[in-house]
DNA sequence: TCGAAACCGGAGCGCCCAGTCCGCTTCTGA
DNA sequence: TCAGAAGCGGACTGGGCGCTCCGGTTTCGA
């Protein structure tokens, strides 16, 4: 099925992922694709044999970091203190999102695609573990799971892309994080 | 110099301008001019005599609605109670933005007009009162002002528009105006 | 070394959309 | 009623972008 690349065509492919990636860290998700092919040094054409869609890169970028991010996040499945691991499950999130502009839109644009939907599923059932260990240690209110708390937390990372100040995007994730502790009274 | 306009070329003004609120209600603030025209029962070519640009239009809807925003939180300013009226304020902001798309990205994405921009600036102004009166009172943490409550309240509502359930939005309101209380501790 | 298979990339197609233009229609004030 | 001003709208332009195609080039196993 999976036949070679020949070497030409995989250094070819390795830098239209890198290309891709960092434009759609650096300007969101929708960098026409003559943009990426001309920060990897191939022509756009080249581009569509690999990938056959504009949506198909996408995918193809999402769902590598979906992959970083769920190693991550196993790494912490099972730590000791489940409001810690918790939070810096968030702290981890949130640091990427802002990192890569692309990542929180892009991930809802791209859930059409089975393997994206699949990545996305296996982290939120990781991340599903963490808080309901984190819901009865009391550190986190009831009723909330992993799509509820990526989607408030990328949210407020999304709400500073355009803030003047640098280290806006940590006081709006403090308060998301703070408003997730169970209400008072 | 703004002379009266005739009956006719007034009944399409306004036939445009609720065609295009409609629009970036339901679908966004990128609707395309002729989607809008066709809604409105007109020519392109009308929509582009009253409007230069299609940010023209936009941001005569945004302003509006800024408007009409600010007449709702002026009501609010002297409440007797700071900390109600700051929640008010929020939850009035939240259905605003719930029931337009277009409201909260607009909103941004039109502060290069001057009008737009002064409206914005009055609305925060105002608002940044009940902030400040609600900080004193003890019902809101210090640190914030009306750009980051309304970016955060903003985000959430955006997080919660692809959700399936209806009322996700309330419970994401919730959790950031929980956030937004002082810190405990 | 050499030929076939794999690969490359740019010209070109079709579509969408913002914005312009102008011949025709509609309104309005006298 | 009527002339001229105001308004109308559709044809058209230009630019951007996703995607295709094919003639020429590169790779690599035999």
């Amino acid at each position: 099925m999976t036949t070679v690349l020949r070497a030409d065509a995989q250094r070819n492919l390795d830098r239209i992922l890198e290309a891709a990636a960092a434009l759609y860290a650096e300007a969101g998700p929708d960098v026409s694709i003559d943009e990426i092919a001309r920060r990897a040094g191939v022509g756009h054409g080249t581009v569509f044999r690999r990938f056959p869609t504009k949506e198909a890169l996408r995918s193809a970028v999402i769902r590598a970091h979906l992959g970083e991010m769920l190693a991550e996040v196993r790494g912490l499945v099972d730590a000791p203190d489940a409001g810690k691991a918790f939070v810096q499950v968030v702290w981890l999130a949130a640091e990427r999102c802002r990192n890569d502009r692309a990542l929180f839109e892009g991930i809802e644009r791209c859930s059409m695609d089975p393997d994206v939907a699949a990545a996305k599923e296996e982290l939120h059932d990781t991340f599903d573990k963490i808080i309901r260990r984190a819901v009865r240690s009391g550190a986190v209110r009831r009723g909330l799971d992993a799509r509820d708390v990526g989607a408030l937390i990328g949210a407020a990372i999304q709400a500073t892309l355009h803030a003047e100040r640098e280290d806006e995007w940590r006081r709006y994730v403090q308060v998301v994080l703070d408003g997730l502790r169970p209400a008072r009274r």
